[in-house]
RNA sequence: GGCCCUAUCGUCUAACGGUUAGGACAUUGCCUUCUCAAGGCAGUAAUCAGAGUUCGAUUCUCUGUAGGGUCACCA
């Protein structure tokens, strides 16, 4: 038994039970008492709530780790309940002999109920505390009876266990779910039983389903790690957590995980539970990409690449371009696999095959002109002959400076063309050529990605294959 | 059902008892020298209801209503 000694130092705690893999609503309990603690300079300790043999998992335990790792919710000491039994053990001999438990003969209702099992000796009192975020909260304990703390000796029960290991854990603020109060009076009784002071509580708005239930597995909670996996930032991830049922006023959206401990107030919380948003979530997460360096943004998206894309010969040189065109449009780092399927990734490396209906635009944009597949390839061999004229090399845009191979001058050679003979038709009709693709990004960034061999090569093929397909039809 | 908690746009939320009730996401429209994306601008949209306190209630009180949580020899 430790007595906390330095009372003013604020230990906060998560402590899962490694029955399942955790989702949101766990974790942002989590987040909340670290932040706490790491904005009062305090402690944060991770309690591992394994008592239950059956149902808790090692893979379960291992996951809570690496979510922790892979937040940066760094804790200053750990233990499992499991290693703690000795302990219980000995507050349990002791409330029984001072006759504050005792040893009750049961009927067994279900499968597995003991014949005997040690109850609390309620004093059936009103207990009343004080909630840093709720206020005060009263309750009549009459009606819990003498609950049960210990299925024997050896086996305490929750109760009797959060109690035993918060105390000698020294933790002085219990912050936890809202579907806690209902226990928080018990605890209360046992921790006053036992001598333990009451720490402060804190017990968090609920985080809720689309159908406005506690989240959970079964309405499509997924583990922290999912979205590791998906390519989330953890600083978005703590960002957007942090903000379901919290914000520090202000219109400020986007903060780092330091911004947040610094703003943090626990009484500032909100009271009602919050929905867990993954469309909202997506948004803060592309807010968090945009703000990474051109090297971490390609680290992260490298990861995510179609393997057999990275091994080709244009891959490197055009990576670079491909993550800036990309940038303003992933939310997180695996949609690249989903463009990819979409066959909106594979142009920028290899050339397209050609859909002659796509190569040539809609009427709409055609703005009434005729245009046959002969016309179109005329126009497209126009538009070579001009490209040819620039030089290969690659290089910054000066205006009036030296021309050099780049969406700008791409741009300045393409546009006194698609003047004359149509925008729509030219300017549609080049960036198929280079895309294959109705959607795509604009020809001048393709061009300048590609570069100027493989873009004169691809206006070409498109050009070839028109003509072909007028000699058969 | 008992006990407990909660209640501002569809969602997350802001607002010393005095604001045209603000922002963000989503949504709609327009602009953005071809499409898509991004971006810009504009718009739609909320104080659960009823009493009371007050010169004045989103804000305080009560009642109702609705929603949620919890009622284990799980944690």
């Amino acid at each position: 038994m430790n007595n906390p000694e330095n009372k003013e130092q604020i230990i906060t705690r998560f402590a899962p039970s490694p029955t399942g893999y955790l989702h949101a609503g766990n974790y942002r309990t989590a987040l909340y008492a670290y932040f706490v603690a790491r904005k009062n300079g305090g402690k944060f300790l991770l309690r591992i709530e394994d008592t239950d043999r059956e149902r808790s998992e090692k893979q379960y335990e291992a996951n809570i780790f690496e979510t922790l790792e892979w937040l940066g919710l760094e804790f200053d000491g750990m233990e499992r309940q499991s290693d703690r039994v000795a302990n219980h053990k000995a507050y349990l001999e002791k409330l029984i002999k001072e006759d504050k438990a005792y040893i009750s003969k049961e009927t067994p209702v279900k499968e597995g109920d003991r014949a005997e099992v040690i109850r609390f000796r309620n004093p059936n009192k009103v207990v009343t505390f004080t909630d840093l975020v709720r206020g005060e909260i009263s309750v009549d304990t009459t009606d819990l009876g003498d609950f049960v703390i210990a299925k024997s000796i050896d086996d305490p029960v929750f109760h009797l266990a959060v109690v035993v290991d918060d105390y000698e854990m020294g933790v002085n603020h219990v912050i936890r779910g809202e579907d806690h109060i209902p226990n928080t009076p018990r605890h209360i009784l046992i921790m006053e039983a036992v001598g333990a002071p009451i720490p402060k509580f804190a017990h968090l708005p609920i985080v809720l389903a689309q159908d406005r239930t506690k989240l959970s597995k079964r309405k499509g909670a997924l583990p922290l790690t999912d979205y590791r996996d998906r390519g989330y930032l953890p600083e978005a991830m703590i960002n957007y957590m942090a903000m379901i049922g919290w914000n520090p006023g202000g219109e400020q959206d986007i903060f780092t995980k330091d911004e947040i401990i610094d703003l943090f107030d626990i009484t500032k919380v909100q009271k009602g539970g919050g929905i867990f948003d993954d469309v909202k979530l997506k948004w803060v997460n592309r807010e968090h990409m945009l703000k990474l360096s051109p090297e971490e943004y390609k680290k992260n998206l490298e990861t995510f690449m179609p393997e057999h894309l990275s091994t080709l010969d244009t891959y490197k040189p055009r990576i670079d371009s491909v993550c800036t065109i990309v940038r303003d449009r992933l939310e997180y780092f695996k949609q690249i696999q989903e463009m990819y399927d979409e066959g909106d990734i594979e142009y920028f490396f290899v050339a397209p095959l050609y859909d002659a209906d796509i190569l040539l635009c809609s009427e709409k944009m055609r703005k009434g002109k005729d245009l046959t597949h002969a016309g179109l390839a005329k126009i497209l061999a126009t538009c070579k002959l001009e490209l040819e004229k620039l030089p290969e090399e690659k290089g910054e845009f000066v205006e009036g400076g030296e021309v050099k191979w780049n969406k700008e001058s791409v741009k300045n050679v393409l546009w006194p063309i698609a003047e004359s003979e149509g925008r729509g038709i030219v300017l549609w009709a080049v960036r198929v050529a280079l895309s294959g693709k109705e959607k795509s990004p604009d020809p001048f960034i393709l061009a300048e990605t590609i570069g100027r061999d493989e873009t004169l090569a691809r206006i070409q093929r498109a050009e070839t294959f028109l003509k072909e397909k007028t000699i058969v039809s």
